[in-house]
DNA sequence: ACCTGAACACCGTTCAAGT
DNA sequence: ACCTGAACACCGTTCAAGT
């Protein structure tokens, strides 16, 4: 309540709709609210529309179905996912390994204090005939990490190459989080979290040291 | 049909049932068999009971709920599992380090070929308040891998060390696993999965031969 | 003990009807 | 254009009643 909208301009396609500035945005506030509060499986459309205060059918006019909100919810998380993980490479002085490291950090960070966000983002089952829409973004998450991982290693390293590590640091460190996520109900103490997490990240990078074409301990000048 | 049933010894709590030699079984074939056909969206109590031809009420008398079922499913595929990780290590001759590669294509070969057995096994929230029953027998799992790293170290490692390795394998490995299955809706392309996979265990072992206490490439006497 | 049938409170989706 | 209300076919769960 109390928004400061544009005075002036409100222009064609604006989003000035019936009981909300912003129906789509409220839902997708809604699912928010609910993942945290009750977990995803208390996320349903109905759930979302009385959260919003409209019936139960108007969602059907912004999104196609309830996978259409789950999707654009995920594409927001993978927004800030992107966010996350290149304020972490930016805010980090030092080698391209340490801040390889600090993104590690950062996507483990991420995960476990945005568990639902990451769960639908990682699950395509529940963004079903959507997946073009979130594997856009997806694929920017992706891309910064491959760029990390090129700066850690000679200019003439082959495309291939590049991705067979950005993958084996990708794998690596979202195998943890969905661990870490996953792991309570496998008897993991979250208390050794942080262990594993130094203890994982160290080998992962000694991996990475064994490559030829490795020079991410040098600050590039 | 056409059960050799025990003829003379079908003692007190023996499974002859109503409709089926075993209900219990036969709902947790039709599981399988409906998340194998449509996907683990399609599996519900109610169409497990018309698979097996029983009412939907039926069901409730064998597991407490849907997650219950769930629960046993994952029980049966953690199994599976084990026996997968330890055939493939016994059934490669060679040093600790490519046993424990055997293990990791095994793990990868299980989450391709069983699928939905697989998601049903890392998702715990399906499985609700029966994670007791599904995380014993998948602790077993975890020990089959912990003990290869084991012998891949040196007798005086401690556990923490250990374990802090064993996590590095099963995160690794893991974490492809999942971006395998899940990949498809983030571009990552299946033809290049086999390729990916020899990145990433070349990777993983490189960061565990960097590890001082390794002895993993010579056959113990 | 094992199973059924009806009942209840929920879903997602669709669609005529309202403004 | 945006939203509602009713309707439809599904769920999971419970519970009296049958054998």
């Amino acid at each position: 309540m109390m928004m400061d909208a544009a005075p002036g301009d409100d222009g064609g396609e604006s989003r000035r709709a019936y009981h909300h500035g912003d129906l789509p945005a409220a839902l997708l506030a809604a699912v928010a609210s609910l993942v945290e509060e009750q977990g995803l499986e208390a996320v349903t459309l109905r759930a979302a529309a009385r959260h919003a205060g409209v019936s139960h059918a108007a969602p059907a006019h912004h999104f196609r179905d309830k996978s259409g909100l789950l999707a654009a919810f995920a594409a927001q998380g993978f927004e800030a996912f992107t966010r996350d993980l290149e304020q972490a490479r930016n805010t980090t002085e030092g080698t391209p390994a340490e801040q390889l490291d600090a993104m590690g950090r950062a996507y483990l960070a991420f995960a476990v204090a945005h568990r639902p966000w990451f769960e639908v983002m990682f699950r395509p089952e529940l963004i079903g005939e959507h997946r073009a829409e979130v594997s856009e973004v997806g694929k920017r998450s992706f891309e910064a990490v491959v760029a990390q991982v090129a700066s850690c290693l000679t200019p003439q390293t082959p495309p291939e190459e590049i991705a067979g590590l950005a993958m084996s640091a990708w794998a690596t460190v979202h195998g943890l989080a969905h661990l870490l996520s996953a792991g309570p109900a496998h008897d993991l103490q979250v208390a050794e979290a942080d262990a594993m997490t130094d203890a994982v990240l160290a080998t992962l990078l000694a991996g990475m040291r064994a490559n030829p074409r490795w020079i991410g301990d040098t600050i590039p000048n």
